[in-house]
DNA sequence: CTCGGTTTGTTCTCCCGTTCACAAACTCCT
DNA sequence: AGGAGTTTGTGAACGGGAGAACAAACCGAG
């Protein structure tokens, strides 16, 4: 029996799931932006660059959204995936590490269209404190505490170097942080409950470098024309 | 019958293993960095934040680097790993998109030391030619297949805005660049053969959101205190 | 109302990745 | 040299994710 109601809608979406259904959601989001009322797995996965069965099974954990024959509402699909991934308000996020990429997570205005808001700034360079970065000041580190308690603040992003990196998570743990997604090079440890994303170019490039390397190997060139 | 010599040594790592290499190197270095001359599977897995057995099963599609009873000779392993992924020279890298995000990558040091070479920053508007950038001169993206052939590049960096990401993909690919990594949050379709690896913030902060909802609803906490 | 065409939701199967557990191999001490 | 203690490398069990395939459900025409 795998009967459902549509309130309740089956807690326990495989995390590969969940990962994909930020996808899908840009992929409606295109969609709806082009006008379209209504469109297939087909078309949709083709858009979010996967297959149509995935998709739809993917949908199909979080309720029964579709019409067989017809396929998806685009902006109703839309609301149901938002409001399962749970974007369907603003969540408050501060900002560790006002550096280089500090300053171009700050200034990056995709974060706002997308459900987060960014609500402090924070560097522990005094030499760095008042400058004013996309239209919020950057604070003393220390004003973490105070603001993650005004602002009921969930998520924290950590772009300070790496030997930084695992005291700020402590911090921001300590002050009721429960969700990290980390930019410094980094193993960072945190208690079971708080969730941590690494993002690591470095590995991204190495990863492709290994492809490289791998492909090259296949044709095994000589260089040096003589 | 897994004999292997140690020159071919065994060509098809797994892909989720290639992922995890560049972390083993990290954490090694880590340990050389602090002068260790050996470590156990034990140990070096705890640096990298992972089990121990599948740290062993990974390095295990490399070869046979290890003593029994003894560990992992830390020098040796990180060339081996070095070796295996491609890092032993650099890797030569151009980056499109020099906006707030191409500067941040581009002022980035890490790359240097990880086995990648900077050879070239592209952008389309002509109001940033000129400009440099960490040593670097902005150049009109045009270049882009001079610098290719030059350089010999076959790793891209975009970070373009997303509509014009896919033009810049197809023009890196016709010039030979093999390997993309993208910043822009667009799906790229690329010919069979090359590969693209995606970096989307809004997509790692969405799962986060997702988590810290399921999280709260556990507690189902009401707000607005009387 | 019925029938053909279409598309979803789901089941089944396969494969990859992870973890367990242990034999093989090495060191060190006596 | 032998035995106790350690640690690797790997075979085997396990779990979850991905794709194929199909029945159920819907639409529209006649
Ligand atoms: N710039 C990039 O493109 C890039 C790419 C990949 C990874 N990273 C990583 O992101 C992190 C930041 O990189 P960056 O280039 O912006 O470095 P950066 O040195 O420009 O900026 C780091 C900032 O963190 C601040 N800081 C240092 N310690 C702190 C602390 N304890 N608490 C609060 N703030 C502190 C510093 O004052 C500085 O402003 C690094 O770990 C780096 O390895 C950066
Ligand atoms: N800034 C961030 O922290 C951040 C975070 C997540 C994602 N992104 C993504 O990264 C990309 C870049 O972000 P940004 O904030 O640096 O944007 P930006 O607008 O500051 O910079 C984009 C740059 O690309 C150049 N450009 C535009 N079209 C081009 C073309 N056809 N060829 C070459 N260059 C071209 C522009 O001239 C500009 O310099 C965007 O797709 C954005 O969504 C940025």
């Amino acid at each position: 029996m795998t009967a459902r109601t549509s309130t309740d809608a089956g807690r326990d979406i495989p995390e590969a799931t969940v990962a994909r259904l930020p996808v899908y959601l840009r992929a409606l989001t295109g969609l709806a932006e082009a006008r379209t009322a209504t469109c297939s797995s087909e078309e949709l996965a083709a858009a979010a660059g996967v297959n149509s069965a995935m998709l739809r099974k993917d949908l199909s954990y979080l309720g029964s959204y579709g019409t067989r024959g017809v396929g998806y509402d685009v902006e109703y699909l839309r609301y149901q995936i938002a409001r399962e991934i749970g974007v369907t308000q603003d969540w408050p996020v501060v900002i560790v590490g006002i550096g280089n990429l500090g300053h171009a997570l700050a200034n990056y205005s995709g974060f706002r269209s997308r459900g987060f808001r960014v609500v402090a700034l924070l560097d522990a360079d005094p030499s760095r404190h008042g400058e004013v970065v996309a239209g919020i000041d950057v604070q003393p580190f220390d004003d973490l505490e105070e603001i993650v308690a005004e602002h009921g603040v969930a998520i924290g992003v950590i772009a300070t170097p790496a030997v930084a990196a695992q005291d700020v998570a402590d911090r921001m743990v300590a002050a009721g942080v429960s969700s990290i997604l980390n930019f410094a090079p980094t193993v960072l440890s945190v208690p079971e409950g708080v969730d941590v994303r690494k993002v690591d170019l470095s590995i991204e490039l190495q990863i492709l470098a290994y492809h490289v390397q791998r492909k090259n190997g296949i044709v095994e060139a000589e260089e040096e024309p003589a």
